[in-house]
Order: structure tokens, then C-alpha cells, then sequence
DNA sequence: TGACATTTGTCCGTATGTATA
DNA sequence: CTATACATACGGACAAATGTC
């Protein structure tokens, strides 16, 4: 682990903590650099992966500022696994089957003709009420020893052991509203709106390696920009 | 301007200009340093600006890859302003007011008692073409001469004119289904579904500036995190 | 208003670590 | 195994914004 990460995430784990008032001060980088016993640089790494997770913003001649905790917790835009770490998170599998590949699906993941995708359904759970239902495809010339165990864990985690690396998740948002199905899975009523994000998942040098319709069952997403 | 900015904007340019495949290699830090005579230090900062807007992603020990169109182009999930940069932006005033603020919006704007908000309501459009309708509170207090002409411009930039500096934007993006008047003047069909985005824009030291109902005219957003 | 100390922002040179090809 | 390229880290210097006296 490097340095500025492990600086990091001590300072996050002091913010979630609340020893610092929302809108307050933090310390400066030149006590920080003595706290740590660390280069200026070094500190400067861990306060800006700070600024970006949405922890503090800065001012220049001012300082340090802790931003209120609306502002980096709650339903973030950002992967399924990091938005539910540290929960109890937990699956109910809904289908799980090995298909023909759609020739749009063919395109999308660029394979020849015959080839063949894992297609599953889950529904994710945290603390037993469900949070979201997961369509997702994935090609199985990449994958060949996946099989419906691994869906009660983390797929991603599932992909990282295999020595894939992930690259890039490329995410589009929308508005929908529940069919009877969805909304019976995700404990709404039918017909209530929604948000479904739909990921594209990529490996090194621009290996598409799953699409996933993910559909919420909170209608609500947060994202911050600072300037 | 700082050389890191003005570097990964002629990057940009170039990048944005196609002078790069997709998923292609670019020239190395080495080779920036030189071609642009600065330190390692200023190009790895240009470089990762890049990253951040979603132009490039990079793999130490191989090189930077300029990432695919839609990583950076289309519907971001940034400011209004920021997302229609460069285009021709135009702006409907539906209704502009001088309202006493509610007791929700006293709590919101932390406001005392018979203190006075503007309420605008607008369409913003695209060559001639509807994008967002958007429905607006500014405290009075905070700004007292602003005026309905603001309106057909950024009013942004009318608050960062008034010497204000805005700091942060955070965002709560949900699904709605457009009601009459909004399909309306959005030109889309009654109950259509579409992404509202709620925006809390503050300035320094914690004050709220703006609220903001924007609700888009296409159901869909972009967004994209790189490992 | 102006001078000054403080604090973050930018930039340089250099060295070493680590992943890739 | 080796060369290459990005990642991390150090120390130093000056610029620019801020807050205070």
C-alpha cells in the first residue's frame, strides 16, 4: 500500500468518525506533513483522493474544509461494490443460464458467430431488503470456469482473481418505470419510477468483459462537482 | 492560465480533433516533457486532468490509451454550463418572481423570517431545441441586483461576476414522469419519463446560493469511473 | 488602505519503486 | 533478464489567494 493512500484513509476514517464539524477546518499540510512524517507531495496525494471521493474541498490561502456528510455518503454514482462496501450485502439469484449470443450482443462484445454468454439475474440485497436487480451478460470465451456459485459473492471480485484487471465502467442513466416483475423483486409498487444505470464493464486494452441493466429500487442518486 | 491547464486543453483539442484512435496509445511522459519543455511533474498533472474528464485512462509500465468517444462526449453528469459548453445555448423565460420564502426554503437558505427569494423558471435549448426546463430559488439577500435579462444568459457566470466564487455543486439525479406543461415546453409527450436533476449550488463557507429543479428533455446521462 | 504572515497552488530536479513488454 | 514507462516520493522554490493587523 502506498503511503498517500494509507494517509487517506486514515484522514477518511476521522472524518466518518466526526471529529471534524461539517463545513470545519482541517489541519494544514505542513502539520499533516509532521503528523505523518511525510513529504508536502505525499500529503498533498492523500488530500486530493480526498477532494475527489467527495471528503473535503480546498481553498487556496485558506485551507482545508471537511465537507457534510451528504456529500460522500448515500447512494453515489459510482460501482455497485464500492456504493454497498461495508454492508451486508447479500444475493438472491433469479435466473442464471449460458446463451446464444444476439448478433447486437455479438457486435457489443465484438465475438464470432456461435459464440456463447453467462446471462443471470439477481437481485442484490443490503440487510435483507433489496436494493437492486442485476441483468447482466458476460462472454463466456473470457470466463471459463464461472458458474452460479460466484453470484452469491462479489463478480467483480470474481473477475480480479482471475488476473483480469478492470479498467473502466462506463455507466448510462435513465429513468424507467417498474414492470410487474421488477417491482415484485424490488418490493415496489408496479409502475413506480425508478433509475436503471447500465454498465459497460472493461478489462485492459478495451476488452468489453460484461453489460449489466442494473435497476434500483430507490429512485435516487447523488454526485458532487467542486470547482 | 497555468502550463498544466493550458497543456491538457491542446491535448484536448487534439484528442477531440480525432488525431487518436480509440483505445490508442499516446506519446509518452518523456516525450511531452520535451515537446513542451516542463518537468515530468506538469505534464503527469495535465495528464491527469485527462483522466479525470474521461479523455484518457493510463497503465504504468505500458503508456496513457486515449479512451472512446462516448467516454467524455454527450450527457455528462456536470454542471449545465460545463455540459454545453461550446454550443448554442439559448434560453425561454417562463416565469420570473420576487416570492417570500417558505419555511422549507428559510431552513434550506438558512434565512430569517419574511426574507424574499427570486423564482425563475426557464427552458434552455440547443439550437432552437429543448434540452432542460429549469425551475430556480436564489436568496434576494444574496444578490440584489439581479434581474429577469440574467436570465438569457449563464447565471453562473452573473454570480462569479459579482466577485462570488462558487465551490461546490451536489447533485441529487431521480426519474420523473413529465407532467403536461413540462412535456410541454420540452416538446416531448405527456408522461414520458425523464431524469430531473436537483442541484444545490454553494459558494464559500457553506453558503447556499442556489437551488435548482432541472428536469432534461432526454432520459439518459453519461458517466464513467476508471480504476 | 496597505503591509505582512499564512496557506494552498504550481513547478522544477531528482531518485526509487513497480508493472509491462 | 532487460529496457521502458508510469507511479510514488523527497526537497526546494516561487506564485497567488486569503485573513489579519
Amino acid at each position: 500500500m502506498s503511503k498517500y493512500v494509507d494517509i487517506a484513509q486514515q484522514l477518511i476514517t476521522m472524518i466518518e468518525a466526526g471529529e471534524y464539524r461539517p463545513w470545519g477546518l482541517l489541519e494544514g499540510e505542513l502539520y499533516l506533513t509532521r503528523l505523518f512524517s511525510v513529504s508536502r507531495v505525499t500529503i498533498r496525494k492523500a488530500l486530493s483522493l480526498l477532494k475527489d471521493k467527495g471528503y473535503i474541498h480546498s481553498r487556496q490561502g485558506s485551507g482545508y474544509y471537511v465537507n457534510p456528510s451528504e456529500f460522500y455518503k448515500e447512494q453515489h454514482l459510482t460501482t455497485l461494490s464500492d456504493r454497498y462496501a461495508n454492508m451486508n450485502l447479500s444475493s438472491v439469484v433469479l435466473s442464471f443460464d449460458v446463451i446464444d449470443a444476439s448478433e447486437e450482443m455479438r457486435k457489443l462484445f465484438q465475438l464470432f458467430e456461435n459464440s456463447k454468454l453467462y446471462h443471470y439475474r439477481r437481485t442484490r440485497l443490503v440487510d435483507d431488503v433489496p436494493v437492486t436487480l442485476e441483468e447482466t451478460w458476460m462472454p463466456v470465451s473470457l470466463f471459463d470456469d464461472f458458474s452460479e456459485s460466484e453470484l452469491y459473492g462479489s463478480v467483480m471480485k470474481y473477475i480480479e482473481n482471475r488476473n483480469f484487471v478492470i479498467s473502466h465502467d462506463f455507466k448510462k442513466v435513465q429513468a424507467v418505470a417498474l414492470n410487474s416483475e421488477s417491482a415484485r423483486h424490488l418490493r415496489k409498487e408496479e409502475h413506480s419510477l425508478s433509475l436503471q444505470i447500465i454498465h459497460k464493464v472493461y478489462l485492459l486494452k478495451s476488452v468489453l468483459a460484461q453489460y449489466t441493466i442494473e435497476t434500483q429500487a430507490d429512485n435516487q442518486l447523488n454526485a458532487l462537482s467542486v470547482r
